[in-house]
DNA sequence: CAAAGATAGTGTAATAAATACACTAAGTCA
DNA sequence: TGACTTAGTGTATTTATTACACTATCTTTG
């Protein structure tokens, strides 16, 4: 029968890569925290708490780092280097905020899509401000997170790529084809042909035309459309399966 | 300032789905585990240490159970839920090999694709017995490991009908279109038409005829085939988004 | 050694989807 | 009222997808 064994208990914390859409540009939710006389940027994340199963943790870090809830978060990916805490601003912050400052943290990474005009975002704890990165400006994070949001950029890319419906998360309830096809390009990053985009739309239920109209516009006023879900998945059930 | 928190660490381990194809149904690979008077069937998995990465983990524990070593595992899922470790059958089993038998355990899954003609395996450490179980033949695991096994199993499917090239991982080096046809079967859940299989086959530059044949067969022998992983990758760099 | 059994291997016609491409329409603003 | 801006539309060509049934070649067995 086996010995016991040695047994070593890293940290585990949870991040959160929460992406949004503008109208124009996708969006990284970042934090700036509270350091002594430094600008350090980071994803929302906290340690893990003792009652909270890896799910409850990112809703509840999330919301108290910025004030979001009730949104969906989608677990990604774990990471777990040796080396993931070295920079000593990060380790200078550890210092004042950790019981254990020196201990290995393994962190669950998350991400979400959301329309950022239907949340409002509120720094607290240890966050002094947050904000809405644009995501091609890039800009230096703490610990890995740099390395954890491009992984969830990937992540969300092949997601969409596999189920573009979910896309539909980043856009209002009513938008006009113009936003869809221009957030199809972000996502995709190369542009699309308007005619064959807008003849593609025509040929999917789930995507209706209202009796809507843009207003105050300097120039001809588009139509509105909403995504309905329920068509979506239906129609996705019994989607293909793709051979090479 | 924020004043220091409350730090909990709970055990970190690893778990391994390893997926194996013998020609005919796909297989996963299960541990018996070494505990008096009962058989219970386990993934190969254990604790994190304190000097290697979670991916160094993962394949580390992967040899030490099984033997099993160089073959690519792709991290897919960690599982915390607090009820992880509920069964009476396993908690006897951890009071015999774990210092903190009690401890809260977060675990991160691992898959692979592998042939299984090309490896060995060998039962050791904790492990009494190896075996690949086919994958339709549902047995009770230890802990939430059938939950694990379901969740690769699904992440599989998805993997490749993104990347249908991935599934070659399963098959021999030289596979008959007959194989090859049987493999896409099993993983896609229904059966295809056989002409229109290979003319797609013949339309891909990546699939490319051998001059040789299978022998003694009662038939008629099939050619052989063989698969050029970079064209395929070339192939697949610039391969389509889907919209919808 | 002939017949039975098993899988290999092939083609076509009809339908559906993808692509490339350029102009008119309807608003606002100065 | 003219300039500006985005909305909105069609067609011809090419490419993929589907449905469908028979002959060829090898081994085994009686």
């Amino acid at each position: 029968m086996s010995q016991k064994e040695f047994t070593y208990n890293p940290h585990i914390s949870v991040d959160c890569v929460v992406f949004g859409f503008d109208g124009e540009l996708i969006r990284v939710l970042l934090i700036k925290r509270k350091q002594e006389g430094r600008e350090v940027y980071a994803l929302p994340g906290d340690l893990v708490r003792i009652n909270e199963s890896l799910d409850e943790s990112a809703a509840r870090v999330l919301k108290d780092l910025t004030g979001l809830k009730d949104i969906y978060l989608e677990q990604f990916h774990s990471f777990g280097d040796l080396d993931r805490i070295s920079d000593p601003v990060d380790i200078e912050w550890l210092n004042t905020v950790r019981e254990h400052p020196e201990e290995r943290v393994v962190t669950v990474a998350y991400y979400s899509l959301i329309k950022i005009a239907d949340f409002e975002i509120h720094a607290n704890s240890f966050a002094e401000e947050v904000l809405w990165q644009p995501i091609d400006e890039k800009k230096q994070l703490a610990f890995d997170h740099n390395r954890i949001a491009n992984r969830a950029w990937e992540k969300l890319r092949g997601k969409i790529r596999r189920k573009p419906g979910v896309a539909f998360n980043l856009l209002p309830e009513k938008f006009t084809l113009r936003e869809l096809q221009g957030l199809y390009e972000s996502i995709v990053g190369n542009e699309l042909d308007k005619r064959n985009f807008r003849k593609r739309i025509q040929s999917k239920k789930f995507i209706v035309a209202l009796d809507e109209y843009e207003q105050g516009v300097a120039h001809k006023p588009a139509q509105y459309y909403s995504f309905n879900e329920k068509i979506y998945n239906a129609e996705f059930e019994k989607g293909q399966w793709f051979l090479f």
